[in-house]
RNA sequence: GCCCCGUUGGUGCAGCGGCCUAGCACGCCAGCCUUUCAAGCUGGAGAUCACGGGUUCGAAUCCCGUACGGGGUACCA
């Protein structure tokens, strides 16, 4: 069993791509086959620098490696089109069909291809070629060759009958030949179209399967009269259906980010993604979600595959985002954590770099189970009061509802002397003294521990006070309880 | 226009003729926990299974039609 991924290097690797090659790659590792990647680079046009490389880094990312294909030598190679086409693979499959009399050649210009569109748009009938080269005698095709006219080579398509094939995931689909019309394998820069460059592929590759998107059902009929005129026989298709947006039309650049790297940088794990995708039209049958790759590969099932259209829901991605952070060591964490704190857009340019490990790992519980998304900019605020020996504090902020800034002032500086006095400055023993001295000073653990946060953190919301003060260390956390009082004093004083 | 595919709560899925008084998850709401935010736990709202016909003792599940959505209709893939 051997199935493909064959992306065209003409932009960023889209979300739905990828999870074409996901499904495709689960498919092989389940069943103990071979995933072969195969660039199609036969649109010199639309060809896009980099793209390649983004392909292949979104494929390594994910964690789908190929047994054969751009890096990894096979029994097939090459494994790039314009390398194969060079080599004449595709010419020479066009001439057997025209040896056969199930291809020919066509001069028509695209001014002419437009001329005799616009005129069955006008007449409101099907557009399409109209196969003026088809019948031309022997006599004319020489007096075109001599005239060094730009040919393509077209499809000869069957005037009746139809074209059945299975779809696995639907069934046996028909058509009907004569609404196809003869298209074009060959082009006139000598490059083979679609149509003809992944029959000739896929056949000299030996691909059992094909699992592509949707999109491709209406041009099956073709590739099946291909197949048909090599003599060869088709492989088995399956239709994926495709993703949608939030808006149910087709997902693309306008719904914002569908460049899978893109979910990379905005800090997605890899994990995420990967089971995520695998969710997107697919299913173990179970009620199951969260999988690990093996768990996929291993319940992965062709009948699991539902032909519907999937929308991608990000809120539910981040969902997931977080249930995987959620599970990661916290060295691991703290492996992601440090780059991106360092980042020039991280922690504010006054910290100095490099930032103590050790001490960042300490950090880590503190935000573990508060994280959707690795995001540089909400980490730096969560964080950055623990790498700063003074904070930016709005006195104002620190008095809580139901005080005021005497008491305030007078509730810190007795929280300063317990901080001088506790014997073991650790969370617990820190919380007991704390709640003690709270019902001491008759106030709501809300009142207290609220100034408290503010004091230490300037911010309303933050990681759990007591594993905050330790991590704060005893010293700095005197030194910000007693200036949040001194600015209360001074507030008041001017009031 | 023509051809093709699809249609289960807001979203992702389960369901493959009786076990469905339609299950799970995300999201939403409420409660618990609680020093904030999360996380966690418990409970709740939310679907006449797009609609209309058939087949059948019995249909979300099979067939036909309609509506709606999507895809294709290139010397793009």
């Amino acid at each position: 069993m051997r199935v493909r991924y064959a992306p065209s290097p003409t932009g960023d690797p889209h979300v739905g791509n990828l999870r074409t090659a996901l499904l495709n790659w689960v498919f092989a590792r389940h069943a103990g086959g071979q995933f072969i990647v195969r660039i199609e680079d036969t649109d010199r046009e639309r060809m896009v620098d980099g793209s390649l490389d983004r392909i292949l880094s979104a494929l390594e990312w994910l964690g789908l490696d190929w047994d054969e294909g751009p890096g990894v030598d096979g029994p097939h190679a090459p494994y790039v089109q314009s390398d194969r086409k060079a080599l004449g693979k595709y010419a020479k499959a066009a001439q057997m069909l025209i040896d056969n009399g199930q291809a020919y050649e066509c001069t028509c210009t695209p001014e002419r291809l437009d001329q005799v569109r616009l005129r069955q748009r006008a007449e409101k009938k099907p557009t399409g070629y109209d196969s003026y080269c088809r019948n031309k005698s022997d006599e004319e095709r020489t007096a075109d060759k001599a005239q060094g006219l730009a040919t393509v080579v077209r499809f000869k398509v069957p005037l009746e009958g139809e074209v059945v094939f299975n779809d696995v995931l639907r069934g046996p689909l028909t058509f009907d030949p004569s609404l196809l019309q003869d298209f074009v394998i060959l082009k006139s820069d000598g490059y083979p179209t679609y149509h003809l460059a992944h029959i000739v592929d896929d056949h000299d590759m030996g691909i059992t399967h094909v699992l592509r998107s949707e999109e491709w059902i209406s041009s099956t009929p073709r590739h099946v009269m291909v197949y048909e005129g090599f003599g060869w026989e088709p492989p088995a298709f399956v239709h994926l259906s495709i993703l949608l947006g939030p808006d149910r039309a087709k997902l693309s650049k306008r719904h914002g980010d569908t460049a899978l790297l893109e979910f990379r940088d905005k800090g997605f794990l890899p994990e995420t993604m990967f089971n995520f995708l695998s969710l997107l039209g697919w299913s173990a049958g179970d009620d199951e979600e969260v999988m690990t790759r093996e768990q996929i590969v291993e319940k992965f099932s062709l009948d699991g595959l539902n032909a519907a259209p999937s929308i991608f829901n990000i809120t539910k991605l981040e969902w997931m985002n977080g249930v995987y952070l959620r599970q990661l060591p916290v060295h691991a964490l703290a492996e992601i954590l440090i780059p991106e704190l360092e980042a020039p857009d991280g922690l504010p340019a006054s910290i100095s770099r490099p930032l103590d490990r050790d001490y960042v790992t300490e950090l880590v519980p503190l935000v573990h189970e508060r994280l959707k998304v690795i995001d540089r900019e909400e980490l730096a605020g969560m964080l950055a009061y623990f790498f700063q020996d003074e904070i930016e504090l709005d006195p104002a902020a620190v008095v809580q509802k139901g005080m005021n800034e005497a008491a305030t002032a007078s509730a810190l500086e007795s929280a300063a002397v317990a901080l001088e006095s506790a014997e073991a400055f650790e969370s617990e023993p820190l919380e007991e003294g704390f709640r003690a001295l709270c019902v001491e000073l008759g106030l709501k653990p809300r009142q207290f521990f609220g100034a408290l946060r503010v004091a230490l953190t300037a911010r309303r919301v933050a990681p759990p006070l007591f594993d905050t003060m330790v991590a704060l260390g005893r010293e700095r956390s005197i030194a910000r309880v007693r200036r949040a009082a001194a600015l209360l004093l001074r507030d008041q004083a001017v009031s």
